[in-house]
RNA sequence: GCGCUCGUAGCUCAGGGGAUAGAGCGUUGCCCUGCGGAGGCAAAGGUCGCAGGUUCGAAUCCUGCCGAGCGCGCCA
């Protein structure tokens, strides 16, 4: 298979790097050492469709007026079939402006990558596992956990098309201190639904999901975890009860459209000689265990944490943060992972640095973990703030959301804002007003491409040898520009780890479309020629819009 | 107190060294004798938190300050 053409961008690079070249050989700029050359697109379409400000950065090397340097450039720059014309601007700018006939006959390279437009070889033959969500099963996925659901699942398909083999994660934390105290919480709950006189542990989960698993349980599997009073209760009581939060888990999140290709137990790095005990004799081998306190601390300030951690508490119970070196250590060495990405909320920002920390001591390279951070959700209800803890009585779960919204516009409206930023999901506003949701408007533009497709099929009518020359309404060469630019976009996304330029494009694609389609009829009997061609842009910008939404994990229809 | 993130239009957010700072929503005004009006066009709306600095050029980088969120557990 012919690998991914090089993007236009890049072909625009080369040929300013050729004209620099060019022109010092001839004389015309002094020689100094080589500058990384680098094109923007410029905010206003008179400067071009790429400016190069090499000109401005060079001048002081070069000893000339950056206008000047632009117009020795410019003389040098070689020909290429995408350029039509190269312009110098004031103050020292190098604009480049795309051949119209070479834009439009981009529509036929488009419809003939299909599904595979926009995909590259930048990750090829790099396997990277991106693991997010990673809930406790101790409670229903709530509204964060679903800004990491659509940032994971939607930077993974971003990056399979990238070329990476990606491995989409769930780590169940199922050990530790948390589901045992949900295990308590359960048992308290199911003794009560006996008639026992038991109240839920202080700590516990007070939710009533806790209750309805407990009535679940009892339905099933009648009284078979029951214990006599005051006893502590069955081991199998919290086991089941975690499987079918497990089990809701993943109901909630496929309802989001999420899918994921491992889930990996948390308990199941306990095992005899597992990565856990592996990990632990690794540390203290390399002498970076003490033990105080009665407790087994990780030395870290031995390589430059601010302070040390304890792996083992006093209480002979491993930390989290223990078990979470173990599953990194099995990441990177025992699974051999090129590239690790981590989605967690912003809570977990100290938590960082120290995973860094472990992974270098285990063996692992810290440069190949990234952690992206996604800042919380302000829950809202108009202007009333939605308390969002797990632990409140009332929570308002992911599927609340999903079922009010769909998982289309769910998915959307968190991939709207970047990661970094706190975000405030206005319940009310994504209820009462879902059909002004943005992603209808992306929507609809592929649903109205289809149907123009379809009355043209009823006709007869194809884009069959089509003259794309033809395409030269200032519409159609803008709507061409924006489906020539998912390339970059794609690129952006994997390089900056930020799906949120994934909905902002496909918004100004949209409204290319629309543009172009209040401008420009396609289907015109009498002018069988322009038909056809707008018939293939139309076909393009399909192919672009269905590209883009599926990137993003939401649908294209053809009819609304 | 220390660390991380953020402060851009009335609201929600893009842009993160480049030319006259953008979009959606909201507001105001236009546009259907033809392919889907869930649409299009236009207007109004900004000291890019403040103050210095670096640079040919700063919303963008650096420093300080102000304000907000999160973190600084033998929780996860």
């Amino acid at each position: 298979m012919e690998g991914p053409r090089p993007l236009i961008r890049d072909e625009i690079i080369r040929l300013v790097e050729r004209a620099l070249e060019a022109a010092q050989a001839a004389g015309d700029l002094p020689q100094f050492a080589g500058q990384e050359v680098t094109v923007e697109h410029p905010a206003r379409a008179e400067h071009g469709d790429f400016s190069a400000n090499l000109p401005l950065r060079i001048q002081g090397l070069a000893r000339m007026k950056a206008i000047e340097v632009a117009e020795a450039l410019r003389k040098h720059v070689p020909a290429h079939e995408a350029v039509e014309r190269v312009a110098v601007a004031p103050p020292g700018f190098l604009n480049f402006y795309l051949a119209p006939a070479w834009a439009a006959a981009q529509a036929s390279s488009i419809v003939a990558a299909g599904e595979d437009y926009a995909s590259s070889d930048l990750g090829t033959g790099k396997r990277v596992q991106i693991e997010y969500v990673s809930a406790n099963p101790t409670g229903p996925i709530h509204v964060g956990n679903g800004r990491g659901a659509a940032i994971g699942s939607s930077l993974a398909l971003v990056m399979e098309a990238a070329g990476y083999e990606v491995e989409q994660e769930y780590y169940i934390n199922d050990a530790g201190t948390q589901v045992a105290i949900f295990g308590r919480t359960l048992y308290a709950r199911y003794q009560q639904l006996f008639g026992r006189e038991v109240s839920i542990p202080e700590n516990g989960y007070p939710g009533e999901y806790v209750v309805d698993i407990a009535r679940t349980l009892k339905e099933r599997d009648g009284d078979r975890y029951l214990r006599p009073e005051g006893e502590e209760g069955s081991p199998d009581l919290g086991k089941a009860g975690l499987d079918l939060m497990l089990e809701g888990i993943r109901d909630d999140l496929a309802a989001m459209h999420v899918e994921y290709t491992q889930w990996y137990s948390e308990r199941s790095l306990m095992s005899e000689g597992g990565p856990y005990s592996e990990v632990m004799s690794l540390l203290e081998k390399q002498g970076y265990v003490a033990r105080r306190e009665g407790a087994v601390w990780f030395t870290s300030t031995e390589v430059g944490e601010s302070k040390d951690n304890v792996l083992i508490r006093s209480d002979g119970q491993p930390t989290y943060y223990a078990t979470d070196i173990a599953y990194h250590y099995d990441k990177f060495v025992t699974r051999g992972f090129d590239r690790v990405i981590d989605i967690w909320g912003a809570d977990h920002q100290g938590h960082v640095s120290r995973v860094k920390a472990a992974v270098a001591a285990v063996g692992g390279d810290p440069d190949a973990l990234d952690v992206l951070l996604y800042q919380l959700v302000t829950l809202k209800r108009g202007d009333q703030v939605v308390p969002l803890s797990k632990r409140a009585g009332e929570i308002v779960t992911l599927r609340d959301i999903v079922d009010e919204v769909g998982p289309d516009a769910t998915r959307f409206f968190f991939l709207l804002t970047g990661a970094n930023q706190t975000m405030d999901f206005d319940l009310e506003l994504a209820k009462t007003q879902s059909d002004e949701n943005p992603v209808y408007y992306v929507q609809y533009a592929h649903a109205r491409i289809s149907s123009i497709l379809a009355k043209a099929e009823e006709e007869s009518l194809s884009s069959e040898g089509a003259d794309t020359s033809l395409l030269t309404h200032d519409a159609e060469q803008a709507l061409l520009r924006k489906l020539l630019l998912l390339p970059e976009v794609v690129e952006k996304v994997v390089l900056d780890l930020a799906p949120h330029h994934l909905p902002h494009y496909a918004q100004e694609l949209a409204t290319a479309f629309h543009s172009f389609y209040t401008q420009c009829r396609v289907i015109q009997p009498q002018e069988p020629a322009l038909t056809r061609a707008r018939l293939h842009l139309l076909e393009a910008t399909r192919v672009v819009l269905a590209r883009t939404l599926g990137l993003m994990g939401i649908s294209a229809p053809t009819s609304m």
